[in-house]
RNA sequence: GCCUCUGUAGCUCAGUUGGUAGAGCAGCGGACUGAAAAUCCGCGUGUCGUUGGUUCAAUUCCGACCGGAGGCA
């Protein structure tokens, strides 16, 4: 298919706290469209403070799909993320309403895009081998023994990198495929949606933080600790992937008392500040996203939804997306 | 009032037997292809409290002053 003939879709994306779930339900209502979530914690069941998942009511009943797919208990990963957002998105488009991605998670949202497979699937007691193996003979060795295999992607990887580096083994021994012509060969292919992204943030960066912060306090409020302490007691073991949110794992040490809920509230706040730094830096390298400023919208409280700002934000967003054809 | 300790990066602190200084955390930048809210990499100039003095040279030694902590009265 040309890219031209590609399905349309929207994505709403930025750092955390800047308001894209609001903004999107939103604009959902505007044009008649059904939001995809594209977020690797929301996926999790049980998880709905810490997550900032949107409550029914502020769904406004808006569709919303990928959100409580899985319990937290399974490890959720990209490559069932884009099967199963695919399904959503192409029942959304057959239906003929259009598909919002909101979200997050840079490489869910890329990888659903593309659409590309990925090399091998997990393979638990292999990748414990090399685990084992890479602490006890060290990155350095485990990468010049990786070069035999997948030379180019050997050369990219610092030798630290224990998670790349073992996956780059697992992709060579259980898929027979070298990562490296994987990657080049998903690079060539044409995106399967033509995408109009837009990126909320704030040019000053002190107010995103506040915002963060802001965020932060209100879900310790609005009991993050006990969301945490039902999770643990439904049996979610403390390393599962759903425990390694930001303000989960920072929540255990808290009910095992080896810390105050004021200083884990200022650790998940920084956490949360880096983790938006870091959604920045991967937001930066897409050419193709228009960036939308939030600054003004100070008074507007984070989860708030329904108001009329989010509306104007909403036709803004319209606006350039009729630009855009 | 007197005595002792202390004042170095946004924070906590190291250090210079006199040649103007460095760690951790924070912060900033970058990477990212089946854990991604994960993981990894890179970036350290700051009136060394202020002000006089000694010295070729003071953040370092001496004095005074101003903060802070403690002790004695």
């Amino acid at each position: 298919m040309k890219s031209s003939e590609a399905k349309k879709i929207i994505v709403i994306t930025g750092p955390t706290a800047t308001g894209k779930s609001a903004i999107g339900i939103a604009l959902a209502k505007e044009i008649g469209g059904e939001v995809v979530s594209a977020d690797s914690m929301q996926v999790y069941k049980y998880m709905d403070i810490g997550t900032a998942k949107p409550t029914k009511e502020e769904m406004r009943g808006i569709a919303h799909h990928m959100i409580d797919v899985v319990p937290p208990w399974e490890d959720y990963s990209v490559a069932r993320y884009v099967k199963e957002a695919s399904l959503c998105v192409e029942g959304i488009l057959s239906s003929k309403k259009i598909p919002i991605i909101v979200g997050g998670t840079g490489l869910y949202i890329d990888s659903l895009i593309r659409g590309h497979g990925f090399v091998s699937r997990p393979d638990p007691e292999l990748r414990k081998k090399l685990e084992e193996k890479y602490d006890t003979d060290g990155g350095e060795a485990m990468l010049l023994e990786l070069s035999n295999l997948d030379k180019k992607r050997a050369e990219k990887l610092h030798p630290n990198d224990k998670k790349r580096i073992v996956r780059a083994f697992e992709a060579v021994l259980s898929g027979n495929v070298p990562i490296s012509r994987h990657d080049e060969k998903t690079k060539t292919l044409p995106p399967r949606y033509s995408a109009i992204k837009i990126a909320l943030t704030y040019t000053d960066r002190a107010l995103l933080y506040e915002r963060i912060d802001r965020r932060v306090d209100a879900m310790i409020t609005a009991g993050l600790k006990d969301e945490v302490a039902e999770l643990l007691k439904k049996g979610v073991s403390k390393n599962a992937t759903a425990m390694q949110a930001i303000g989960y794992k920072e929540m255990q040490s808290v009910l095992d008392k080896t810390a105050d809920l004021s200083t884990a509230a200022e650790i998940i706040k920084t956490q949360s500040r880096r983790y938006a730094k870091r959604q920045m830096t991967w937001l930066r390298r897409d050419d193709n996203i228009k960036w939308i400023a939030m600054d003004s919208t100070r008074s507007a409280a984070p989860g708030s939804t329904g108001n009329s700002t989010h509306t104007q934000y909403a036709r803004m967003i319209l606006e350039m997306i009729n630009e855009a054809k």
